[in-house]
DNA sequence: CTCATATTTGCATCATGACGCAAACGAGCA
DNA sequence: TGCTCGTTTGCGTCATGATGCAAATATGAG
């Protein structure tokens, strides 16, 4: 038996966080050459061409072109072609809003908890 | 040549984002697995033994439980022993402010970038 | 059209990480 | 002490992902 049945197996306090805390955020950003490509882009002032923020870590150009493709498939950068070069940019108000939401729901949730516990500790 | 010379090649309009952007923690909730744990943890009132996290992704007990490490060496969880369980618990307030602090630090980038931009548009 | 530059893509290689199983470890209990 | 339960760890396997190189594509210039 793996379930102790002291305690209720599935009490949930609030709202389910699957909803804002998708892993497709976090599995585009789980590569140290990815977040320094969005820290220079962050950094740079406006859009950067695959050149320009290939500047920023030691791998192959190819490399950083499909790093940058993977963080605008993820929502986190535009693109936009200008003739023959590509300038990305940072989608930064959707980005700062879902990093938000998430420390929003996180703090719910968890509000939630510490009242769940002391109602348990002291009723 | 990698390096156009049409623009200087590495002005910066904001504080450093490496030091609040770490891949550590990102690392750490790249795993869809993970992610779920944090959720699990979230949405249950109060710690949690590692016997009932396992119940929310269908894995191997010794899998969860060294995903509940990973995420406790990341400062995102903590971990109190009691007896032969161990309670793991979301270190809210840190995971939050460190969320927050992301945001803020991306916006304050990126306006910058924007008042750059607008700059350059029309001088 | 031909060429040069910027970017993407196909492909092979290599490192990292997730996973399951079994054994080990630690704490309480008879 | 011996036993059981909860958790961690060692180890081998397998899948995924990052990387480099070369070729392909796209676009502008001459």
């Amino acid at each position: 038996m793996t379930q102790t049945s002291k305690r209720p197996p599935r009490q949930r306090c609030c709202e389910p966080l699957g909803s804002v805390l998708s892993p497709r955020l976090f599995k585009a950003l789980c590569d140290p050459n990815r977040v320094a490509i969005l820290a220079r882009l962050a950094e740079s002032c406006g859009p950067s061409t695959v050149s320009q923020v290939a500047e920023c870590c030691p791998v192959n150009l190819s490399v950083v072109s499909r790093h940058l493709a993977q963080l605008r498939d993820a929502g986190i950068l535009h693109a936009e072609k200008r003739g023959k070069e590509v300038h990305y940019s940072i989608r930064a108000e959707e980005l700062v809003s879902t990093l938000r939401a998430i420390a929003d729901a996180i703090e719910r949730c968890c509000a939630g908890a510490d009242q769940a516990a002391k109602k348990r500790g002291a009723p």
